[in-house]
Formats: structure tokens, C-alpha cells, sequence
DNA sequence: CTGAAAGCGCTTACAG
DNA sequence: CTGAAAGCGCTTACAG
């Protein structure tokens, strides 16, 4: 709730219970029972009928502070992320504001970085009833360390990462992410490559190890190994991208050999790598193959188009609604359906 | 407020205004006024701390529905937007997000396409006294009828594009974008060409016309003008920019001349020119140049890099967070600082 | 200045 | 089965 800022002007009060009680000419506890269509409430059909169409008539609708101060819930979940402006929680975004919508929640959007800083929106959000639950994106280096004060007080799913919190204490949803490396790197091995080489993410990042565990394990499967030296670890970020091959290719500069094929921690990764490609004068996929996971739609719209594997996000932010809803007790969910979605792009190809 | 769905496990009440009382010894009418700061409780600077220590030790939050029931106020603004995968809403996201959070607001989200097709939803959201206010996006056909309920029960803001709502019931914030296709049209001038092109963005709607509107003003200084068969519509989309260049090239084949720079109604409809030249052996910015309306990362890493101007779409969210919290009369407010920026990239230069 | 009390609009045991 | 009443946790006239 606010305290320093003046407020938009008051409303008028609505159509109420006993408006529509009044209008029906029975009692508000019936016209509650019936509205909220408790079975105990058997009221003859007609008078049934009576209490909805004055209902619908006056256009009533419960106020919802009343009635969450009374049951106790109040219809809202919150959704903690980290960075709005990346795609990546923009699927995860849609997938649990449609998902609530269906539930007839509605979501409120916290901010990681602004509730580190400011305590006080932080106890708003989790101890002033403010919402029903809270879905938080993990893998926040600071806010990670918050999730088990949350837990505490209010049910609460992890999605995206894992995190540190207990596991009988919250839910846990995340893509299965080896499996996603997996399929890239399967990819490229079927093209022909047998040295290959990772732009990971930060190496601190739980995702990001899980992610080179798949490509780690693809090419042990092929009886190949991922090599230290073609292993990067760079931001999350197109800037971060750039950097990694950079390095890579401060690297390969005194070598005999070098990797024929890379694979990008994430799309921001991908499109970095593909502007300092060019810089480095190595045409992809001619000189090199690029992939990534992630797709998003700017994929298709890359020079080259960018391979790219999905990531089931938008069933993430379902799932992590569904599981806060419905679930009764906290469950470590690995997204494995559906499976990582390979998108052969022109960033691809068998090596020269 | 839910009525069909099984519901998260319900929380233990926590610490409430009477156990603050009773812990410093003081009625809950004093740790109200104390807590809230009312400038007429004029408790022994003793008592005060008292109060605020008990608070602080319990852990006092206040219950936001019991607040909120008594004040008619609940610190959440709605903010309904089309489509949440555009780069564009995501900037008004974050400036909305940003500005409601220094007011300890917080925001709930709201879909256009969703809540035209969920009667239920709309009306919890806008009659049920679920948030205080309501920033919408104009230019939505099906949803801009809706509006005017919407401003008779709550205070509300059009942003992003002007809608038919009468001036006086509800506010409007919009970027100056005349001011925004003037700069692009103005550079692409300076750099000597002559005879200009507009992929537009849907010929019914506002926010199109109004671009289409600066472009014919540059070129009306500059003593030029933009001809009709230099001009086409396409849906705000890459697909829509990809159409759009087709239909350009197909009147082309049989003519003599053609514009030697186009402009693009949005980024995506620039991404889709851009795909679109290179299918037809065109060269940008050799052939010809493209620029956008609209300046998001991705941008900087399209091939070319795309020239483009960008609106203040941030603080538009901004604006229109303070103008619902703080406004007593709506306005009608064009976003003329800070001017549009133009950001040239590879995707420009002078004819050959 | 402070406290007791009313009341915001609901739901839900509890009687009848 | 239905209604009268209590109570959710606050704020705020109203007395004292």
C-alpha cells in the first residue's frame, strides 16, 4: 500500500451484497451462498433466478478487498524476475499471466534488483498479504539468498533455476537443460563436427554448468570430449558473446587446431558471437557453425539465421502457476515434455 | 478473485495492529495513527518509539485487504497492453513498473486480447475494486470500444496512441510521433536523397497515420513530397515489413525510377525489410537504404545494423504512472522531452 | 491528545 | 434450508 503519494481519486462505492439481497428481497448470506454457488444453498430455483438477475441486473461484482479479507486469498500472484527486457522471461511472462488468467488470478510484477533495494516493497509484497503466492526466478546471485525468507511466509516456486532453498520448502520448475545442450550438440555432431566448441554463460551460474553438462555428456555419447581450452565463460549477453569469442579466438591464434562448430549458452550469447564472427573475418557457418539455446523470433531474423534449440518457457510459467495453485506439497519439476525443439537454421552446416 | 480453482494453503495470519498495541501498551488507534504518521497523534516522543519498536521487533506489515477495505485503495495499477512479446510494451512496461514502485504501487497485468474475450476477468479487474487504476494501450480496434466503460468506474490513461474516449474522462500520453518520422525522414534528406518510400504500418490505424504525417511534413519543408505509390501498409510485423518491400518491388519492375530510401513504421516492419531486400538482390544500404521507427537492442545487431529513432516509450510509462497517481484532471500530454533520438547505423548512406 | 466504537463488504459457523 | 450475527484487520469520526 502506498503512505507518501497522493492517490487517484476515490470511487464511487459499487453495487453490494445487500444491494443485490435488497433487490431480490432475501437475506445477503443467501445472496452469497448463491452467488458463490455453495452447495448447502438450496433455494428454490426461482428465487435461485432471482438473486442472479438482480445480481446481473445491478452488475455486481464482490469487492475484492471484503472478500480477501475475509477468505484469506486474494486472487494475485506475484512474479519476481529478473531483467524485464530479455525475451527469455517474456515466454515465462506470458506462460503464467495465461495461465493465472484461467484461474482467474491476475499477476503482479516484482523486479529482483528493485526489491534487493528497497525493503520496504519487499514486506509489501511478502508479508503484507499482498498476494496469494510467488513465483521467482532463481539464479540471482543476491536475491537467491532471499527465496528462503519468502518460503517462510508464503508458498512459493522457483522456476528457471535451481536454487539453494530446501526442497520441502518450495517447488522447483526448470526446463531440463542438459537435455537441450544435448540436442544442440548432437546437431552438430551429426553434421560432421568432431571438435566443438561452448561460449557457457557465467561460470558461477547453476544453469549454465547444467548446460554444459549436456554438451559434455552428447559428446561423450559420440566417444568425443569437450576440451578446457574451447570452453568459455562469458555474461549473459550479446556484449558477453562477443567477448567469449574473442577470447576464443586470442586462443586459437597459436594453435595448430581449433573447433569447427560452437554452441552459445543462450541466445543473447548466440548474436554476440555472430557480430564478432564477422569482425574476426570467419563467415558462419562456412568457418564456423554457431548455435544456441533459446529461440526466439529475432532468430530467423539474424544474418546468418541462427540455429537455435527451444526451451519449454512458456510451459514453465504454466506449470509454475499450476504447481501453486493446485499443488499441496512442494515438487522438484524438470520440464521434460515437451522436449527441447531443435531449429535447424543457416548458421549451420557440415565442416569444409 | 477466484471461485472455481482450489486455492495455495492458506498462510497463518501474521502480526496485526492489536499485537503492536498490546506490546507497547497503547490502543491499535494510536499505533495506527503513529505507524501512518498522522500528524495529529502527538504521542510523547517516548510513546512513538515505542510504538515503532514494538513494530519493528514484531515485524508488524499491514494487512493490505483490511487497509485497503477502509481507504478504498490497494496500491495496484493495472496495465493492459496487446501484446507482450513486442519490444515496444516492454519499454512502457518498465517505465510503469519503475515509476509505480516509487510510489510503493505495484502493477497487475492485463492482456487486451484476453480480457475482451473473458467478460469475467474484465470485470474483476475493472469493476471489483481490484486496482485504483488503469493504464490502457490504445490503438487496439477491439479494445479501444471498451475504454469508455472503463473510465466511467475508474481513473484511467491511454497511452501509446490516441483514443476515441472524450478528452475529459480519460487522460492520454503518446510519444510526439510526427517529431519521431520527421528526424528519420530529415536524415535520410541530408544525406541527399530525394525521393523517399514508407512501409506504414496498418492504414486504419492512428499511430500510422500520425508517422506517415511527419515524414510528409520533412518532406514538405525540404520542398519534396511523398508519392502514393512510395507509400504502403503492412501489419506491424516482420512479416508485415517483408509484404510490404514485395509489393514496392513489384510496382518498381515496370517503372523508371524508384525511392532510393525507405522508412519503416516500426522495427519489426524494418526487420522485415531488410529480410525482404536480400531475397531480392537488393543491397543495403548499397541499393538501398532503411531505417525504423523505433530503437531496441537488437537493432545493433541486424545486418546491416538499422538505423532508427527512438521514442521515450520509458517514460511514457512513467508519465502515465504519475499522471493516474498524482493528476487531478486528465490531460492529454504528447511526450516532447526527451525528443526523439536518432541513432544512425549501417543500414543508411547517401545514394549512389 | 488518546481511546472506544463504528464500519468498510464480505463469508460462515451457529441457531432456528 | 435460511437468516442474524460475528468477525476478518484496519482507519477515523466522535467523545472524553
Amino acid at each position: 500500500m502506498d503512505g507518501s503519494t497522493p492517490s487517484p481519486a476515490r470511487r464511487p462505492v459499487g453495487v453490494k451484497l445487500a444491494d443485490v439481497a435488497a433487490a431480490a428481497g432475501v437475506s445477503i448470506a443467501l445472496v452469497s451462498r448463491v452467488l458463490n454457488s455453495d452447495p448447502a444453498a438450496r433455494a428454490t430455483p426461482e428465487t435461485k433466478s432471482r438473486i442472479l438477475d438482480a445480481a446481473r441486473a445491478l452488475g455486481y461484482v464482490p469487492n475484492v478487498a471484503a472478500k480477501s479479507l475475509r477468505v484469506r486469498r486474494n486472487g494475485l500472484i506475484g512474479l519476481v524476475v529478473h531483467d524485464l527486457s530479455s525475451p527469455i522471461h517474456l515466454e515465462l511472462l506470458r506462460g503464467a499471466r495465461t495461465e493465472s488468467a484461467a484461474h482467474n488470478y491476475f499477476l503482479v510484477l516484482g523486479d529482483v534488483d528493485e526489491l534487493l533495494d528497497d525493503e520496504e516493497a519487499f514486506k509489501i509484497l511478502v508479508n503484507g498479504n499482498r498476494v496469494d503466492g510467488l513465483i521467482v526466478q532463481g539464479g540471482h546471485r543476491g536475491f537467491d539468498e532471499r527465496i528462503s525468507d519468502i518460503a517462510d511466509v508464503l508458498p512459493t516456486v522457483i522456476v528457471n533455476a535451481p536454487s539453494p532453498v530446501e526442497r520441502d520448502r518450495a517447488a522447483n520448475v526448470s526446463p531440463d537443460e542438459p537435455a537441450g545442450t544435448r540436442a544442440l550438440t548432437a546437431h552438430l555432431l551429426s553434421l560432421g563436427h568432431t571438435r566443438v566448441g561452448l561460449v557457457s554463460g557465467p561460470s558461477d551460474s547453476m544453469t549454465a554448468t547444467l548446460r554444459e553438462r549436456g554438451v559434455r555428456s552428447a559428446m561423450a555419447d559420440a566417444g568425443l570430449q569437450l576440451l578446457e581450452r574451447d570452453v568459455v565463460y562469458a555474461d549473459w549477453s550479446a556484449d558477453g558473446g562477443r567477448a567469449g569469442l574473442d577470447e576464443l579466438v586470442a586462443r586459437w591464434a597459436g594453435a595448430a587446431d581449433r573447433p569447427t562448430a560452437l554452441i552459445a549458452g543462450n541466445s543473447l550469447i548466440g548474436i554476440g558471437i555472430l557480430g564478432a564472427a564477422r569482425s574476426h573475418g570467419l563467415a558462419v557457418p562456412d568457418d564456423l557453425s554457431v548455435c544456441a539455446v533459446h529461440d526466439t523470433w529475432i532468430n530467423e531474423h539474424l544474418v546468418p539465421s541462427l540455429t537455435a534449440v527451444s526451451l519449454p518457457l512458456y510451459e514453465m510459467g504454466v506449470v509454475a502457476v499450476r504447481q501453486l495453485l493446485d499443488a499441496t506439497v512442494p515438487r522438484e519439476i524438470v520440464l521434460t515434455d515437451p522436449p527441447p525443439m531443435l531449429h535447424v537454421r543457416a548458421s549451420t552446416r557440415s565442416p569444409a
